[in-house]
DNA sequence: AACACCGTGTTGGATAGACAACAAACAGTT
DNA sequence: AACTGTTTGTTGTCTATCCAACACGGTGTT
């Protein structure tokens, strides 16, 4: 799957992602140029194109490379267990706060609006196909229900991270978990 | 002089200079292996070898490109004028600002007993070959003199650091200028 | 003493990245 | 409309780094 990457490969992608990132957190996407990142990122221009077709390309596999982050995570935990899917959420908060400029700007609509919706879009599928509770519900319902959820708990990811993450991760997750399983029993 | 390096050996030395610093913060220099600088600076141990012979001539080069600056910063103003010798003593601990680690780990007799030699030394033969108060002493007291004021400044500025830099580079300049103003006019 | 283990210093071949140069597209200026 | 400056893709050559492999010396274990 993850195919080992040459140590030069692997620097150069992670410093032209970080270049990127900082840069969205002042300019908007459009307004940035490929020249800019490589500056920022000290890495020639056409060291660029070998890796990336555009800017936008840039930003999509960082995209990518988050979700699927994600994913794994959500995938590596029995949320049947009520321990097991605290310490999900846990390991997500913590993913987080390790990527916490990235997570900053990238939710943030005006720079990449399509961030927050894959996002969603991702746990969504995750909750429908493999939470039990959920699965009880008819389809239309679950389908309400998991989006009021999700939104929920990005917004309060949103502004934790929006006040300096001053909670922990452990504690940000129980009272998390807390909101997601008040929420589901609310048509139970 | 200074040749405009390749990006490559440019980044390469960083991290491997950068290696060595957090490794001398918690182990002696002779403990620490080649192999170890290299996997936490995450560069092949061949190429290690194409810019040093080994982690004492690392060491060194460290020191000599500390020592470098310094000397330039010492140069670059015109000692004679209050102004202008404030701005230095101000750039300089500005330096050491944002080389924080560095400093307070290679000041640390410990693992490298001599850099704060080095460091006296070379602003000892400043003070006595251009500052034209310190010249106008005889010979030996002068050396004396300027020990004694040079060691003095010296530790207030590692106090400064192991206090987590709480007072702002121009507060410490003004500061230290003051105490080396005071030890100098001792003999007049 | 024989053994395995680990760091060292060095080599050779493969490759990623640096760099300089280019034509083309574009935006703003006069 | 010609002019200036900037960004964009793209290419060819050069070289720094990677990586795997090697012989060597030191250290410790049985």
């Amino acid at each position: 799957m993850s195919q080992k990457l040459d140590r030069r490969k692997k620097y150069t992608r992670k410093v032209l992602k970080d270049s990127l990132i900082t840069l969205l957190a002042n300019k908007s996407l459009s307004s940035i140029t490929v020249k800019e990142i490589c500056e920022l990122a000290d890495i020639n221009r056409s060291t660029f194109y070998t890796h990336y077709t555009d800017h936008y390309d840039l930003l999509h596999k960082i995209e990518d490379e988050i979700t699927e982050d994600m994913n794994r995570y959500l995938h590596s935990y029995d949320y049947e267990k009520e321990e097991e899917s605290l310490q999900m959420t846990e390991k997500i908060l913590e993913y987080i706060t390790e990527n916490r400029l990235m997570f900053q700007t990238l939710l943030n609509h005006q720079s990449a609006p399509t961030f927050e919706k894959r996002l969603m879009d991702l746990t969504r599928n995750f909750m429908i196909n493999t939470w039990p509770r959920a699965n009880e519900l008819r389809t239309e319902e679950s389908k309400y229900l998991s989006s009021f959820v999700i939104s929920g708990a990005i917004h309060v990811i949103k502004e934790w991270i929006a006040q300096d993450l001053k909670e922990s991760p452990r504690e940000m997750a129980e009272m998390i978990n807390q909101f997601i399983n008040n929420g589901l029993s609310y048509f139970e």
